[in-house]
DNA sequence: GTTTTAGTACTCGGATAGGCCGTGTCCGAGTGCATCTGG
DNA sequence: CCAGATGCACTCGGACACGGCCTATCCGAGTACTAAAAC
């Protein structure tokens, strides 16, 4: 149970183009930010373009920005966006395989259920939570914040 | 967002050594029912075992069975023995990376924050259900797999 | 001076290798049972 | 017939390969800006 580590960059990101406003930012120049491999984060920021959270912009002045405002885009948007749209418990259905299978039995597994039931809360609490909230935390602890990304990535 | 599939196997173990009772279920017999990988499969509930699940037996009419009652066994239980004890997300601190790092800000990743807040809620509906509440959910859906198990392991 | 045009630098985007963890397999240590042997 | 010893089959337990996905990288297509040149 382990996610990939590109939706921590990916939020990041998004607070800071969240910051710098409608401004686009190149991959490259957030990669710096972070001092991370700017390829490879290119490609997780595709993947939010696929998504429909980022508009991406190529040439000069190019680069990505958010296509909707900080209080549309849920953490589930960008997790989902990474990490793919799959459940992280999959059930193979084993109590169909085997010399106990019972063929005659279409109902659902009772194990996937609880599964299911645990990983809906966790994606609820994601949804529960936009990036303007995190924004907001980050303010209340370090109010300088905002305006230092901003002036980092507009000079 | 990957979850292996060993917990799977696990859950559905530990519902039929539930079922069996105080007898000793060896690996290879579980492995049959399903149809997996007997050796791989011993190597899960090796994992069980050294969380305490279950209590295993070498020599001839040896096997694994519950170390408690399945109402003591929770969801969460299995799924920390299997997967370990790491969190899904897992902080890198990237915002202490490179220029914009803040060497005296000792505040909490807001991301991490947030992100440790949706894990809670997954885990806390994972210790929720116990394996006893995933038999009673079998139980009422397919009244005659308890017996069908039983008598299978047991012959 | 204005317009056209060619060049150039910059950006995303997808196609291409490397490394680590989950998956699968194997053999050895230990235990309990059954059998055999001696009294 | 009974007690002890012996061999054996069975089980877990940890050590050893294989494959797929995450990580990382590179190069090409397309675009906007710049600058020069012609009118």
């Amino acid at each position: 149970m382990r996610m990939g580590e590109g939706v921590e960059w990916a939020v990041h990101c998004c607070l800071d183009l969240a910051w710098v406003g409608d401004r686009a930012v190149p991959a490259a120049r957030l990669a710096a930010y972070y001092d991370l491999p700017a390829a490879y984060l290119n490609k997780q920021l595709q993947a939010l373009a696929r998504a429909g959270l980022l508009t991406s912009t190529p040439g000069p002045r190019g680069g990505f920005r958010l296509a909707r405002t900080p209080e549309r885009i849920t953490l589930m948007d960008v997790v989902s966006a990474i990490e793919g749209p799959d459940h992280a418990f999959r059930c193979t259905e084993i109590r169909r395989r085997g010399p106990g299978a019972n063929h005659a039995d279409h109902s659902r597994c009772a194990v996937d259920q609880a599964m299911g039931v645990a990983e809906l809360a966790w994606r609820r609490e994601l949804a529960a939570q936009t990036v303007a909230d995190v924004m907001a935390t980050v303010q209340r602890t370090n109010p300088d914040v905002p305006d230092r990304v901003r002036r980092w990535f507009t000079t």
